[in-house]
DNA sequence: TGCAGTGTTGCTTC
DNA sequence: CGAAGCAACACTGC
């Protein structure tokens, strides 16, 4: 589900609701494989009682800083969110949040309760405040990490620069297009190469680059590179004030959908339209990826 | 009914 | 070393 910019809707979602609070318990979990580090039985112990300082984006990763110098490090791969309610009386049974097999159980739930997507409920903060922070997980590839501050430069030795800080220029980008062999688009999508870019966004961009997908990285001109450059810049931008894409089930942390699957150009609209010439838009597979191009647009 | 496909990543294999 | 394949999992849609 979640690139960059659904990542950091959810990431400023957190800072504007929970900053300030403190996650008094674990309530309920249901895939204990979903955490990584520590075992689940420290988990549990050392997660309570800290106060949430700030929440962070790295790549694709949430990082909520709590007080005693921990971080709590999410990643919610393909189909891991969170989902921020209040602690109403329907919900609670004997200080317990009544869950049962990932759903919600209540008469009155309301509508993002009631909602499909989030019907795979995997763990449930308790925070101070009244709120009740949940993680809904459907395929379990999640991860969740209790750990010091030394993570965040093991996370930062395997990952790329991001892409959207002014300090990613242009000349960054042609070094790294320069030390590429590969299909221009899997270049895209190597978190090592360039960090926070999925597979919605990289069919994006090299649409609005004008681009084929399937081109060798080592094969493209000056101004290839440069009309990819901006337009990583600008596909990421727009998707971010879009609040990300909710082309099935990316939602914000208060239940409400994105809007930017509104601006998506060829992005699982094989065999429709091009909105910009009227042809039709292929599909291929590049890197084991559906990848959407159109051929008369994409050179 | 069955199988391909799904927004991620990391490990294995060549 | 890099590139490609596949597995982790569970559900939808053709």
């Amino acid at each position: 589900m979640p690139e960059l910019p659904e990542v950091q809707t959810v990431v400023d979602g957190l800072n504007k609701k929970i900053k300030g609070k403190t996650i008094l318990s674990l309530c309920y979990c249901d895939a204990k494989k979903l955490i990584r580090e520590p075992s689940f039985g420290k988990f549990e112990k050392e997660i309570k009682n800290r106060k949430i300082e700030k929440v962070e984006r790295r790549a694709k990763n949430i990082l909520i800083f709590l007080s005693g110098e921990k971080i709590l490090a999410i990643h919610l791969k393909m189909t891991g969110h969170f989902i921020l309610i209040k602690n109403e009386k329907s919900l609670q049974y004997g200080g317990q949040v009544k869950i049962k097999n990932g759903k919600w159980i209540g008469e009155d739930l309301s509508e993002e309760l009631r909602d499909p997507k989030n019907q795979f409920i995997r763990l449930v903060f308790e925070l101070s405040g009244g709120l009740i922070l949940a993680y809904s997980d459907l395929r379990k590839f999640g991860e969740i990490r209790l750990v010091n501050h030394s993570y965040l430069s093991s996370i930062d030795s395997k990952l790329g620069p991001e892409p959207l800080p002014q300090k990613f220029d242009l000349n960054l980008f042609r070094d790294i297009i320069g030390a590429s062999k590969g299909k221009i688009k899997a270049v895209l999508l190597d978190q090592k190469r360039i960090s926070g870019i999925g597979n919605i966004y990289a069919d994006e961009i090299l649409f609005e680059a004008g681009v084929r997908p399937q081109r060798p990285a080592n094969s493209l001109s000056k101004k290839e590179i440069e009309r990819i450059f901006y337009a990583i810049k600008n596909v990421l931008k727009r998707a971010i004030d879009n609040r990300g894409t909710s082309d099935s089930d990316f939602r914000d942390v208060e239940g409400k959908r994105g809007n930017n699957q509104n601006s998506l150009f060829v992005y699982r609209r094989t065999g429709k339209e091009c909105f910009k010439c009227g042809g039709k838009v292929k599909r291929i597979k590049i890197s084991q990826r559906g990848t959407h191009y159109c051929e008369n647009c994409q050179k």
